[in-house]
DNA sequence: CCTACCGATCGGTAGG
DNA sequence: CCTACCGATCGGTAGG
């Protein structure tokens, strides 16, 4: 009978390795020698290498999600809902980088059934943005002449793309880059006093 | 002797699979299979499999190049300059999607010396924004408040995330798209007649 | 949790 | 460009 602790730390061990060398690129023994173990000891704890994936992409959805959808459905003001919600994604992004690489780069290397899963969840998490984007349109706070759509692509995607060059211990805290990017979002890049020739 | 056009298909086939499975999970065999071969015979156009990552990387990177550097040495006007960057990034992305996808993607798992000449270039491509980003910042085009090492990442982020959700013949062209996500950057997504309480 | 092993598949080569 | 093969490594299992 498998013990949980022993598990946390097999899960942990292969999210760090899956991260760095990828999924297929990372081999049982591999992450059996992480832990002091011999290849065919974790067998006693994983029914299959697969399983591990699943459940480091698992528990990094539950993150997404326990982190934005007590925002989403709060009644904070609509604009400071964003802001905060800007943060919380970073954060949990920054908090378990090994994790959230494991999530946005591996899940294609989930079973059929997994990744089905896998994609309705992603589909929700992006409905949750894409409604306090629109009510935030609806309050007057974003401007109401883009698409509420193409707005939740471009925030997600800048703050998305964080586990590519995020490194503890760089120059900025997540908090620092999450007011940087919601700030350059908001307000915007050109400069105040310039007019811009745009088509 | 090897003709220079079967290598070509190689090549591009590679590069299909590379970006729908990934490196590692294609084999050879795939490769070959694809262009109605045998396993072996690619070896008589091609010295390993990792030879035709690097090619595929390779080419990618130049694309970018080709695309942008003209741009930035160019005399255009900073803020034209920068639009018609953004254009010319993304259409590298979605004009060959599947060399873009395994740029992004399976750049890790490049011999040492093939990852370092990556970096390399990809460092370079990056200063070429950063400098386009200045040279505006300068001329009083893009606000002087933010720092353009940050503005670059939050360009670059937003456009790289494009290989994960563009599909052609979605609802978007590459230009449409280009121009709301310049248009959003630039301006904000803040409601012009409203005041957001930003700390 | 270990030892010893399984069949399958991999990248690459020899020889034609 | 094919056939036939190489050693290495893979995920997973049996039996203890």
């Amino acid at each position: 009978m498998p013990h949980g602790e022993r598990k946390t730390q097999i899960i942990e061990a292969a999210a760090q390795l899956f991260s760095e060398r990828g999924y297929h690129t990372t081999s049982v023994r591999d992450i059996a020698a992480a832990l002091d173990l011999q290849g065919g000891s974790l067998y006693a704890h994983i029914q299959s290498k697969e399983e591990l994936l699943w459940l480091i992409v698992e528990r990094a959805a539950e993150q997404f999600f326990n982190a934005i959808r007590p925002l989403a459905v709060s009644d904070i003001p609509p604009d400071e809902k964003l802001r905060r919600a800007v943060h919380a994604h970073i954060r949990v992004i920054t908090d378990d980088l090994a994790a959230a690489t494991v999530y946005f780069h591996e899940w294609r290397f989930l079973d059929e059934d997994h990744r089905n899963t896998f994609l309705e969840q992603r589909r929700e998490y992006e409905n949750l943005w894409r409604r306090m984007i629109r009510e935030a349109m609806e309050a007057g706070v974003l401007r109401n002449d883009e698409d509420p759509k193409y707005m939740a692509i471009l925030l997600l995607s800048a703050m998305n793309w964080l586990y590519h060059w995020y490194r503890p211990g760089g120059p900025l805290s997540p908090e620092e880059i999450a007011e940087r990017f919601w700030r350059m979002l908001l307000e915007g890049l050109r400069s105040p006093v310039f007019q811009v020739s745009t088509s």
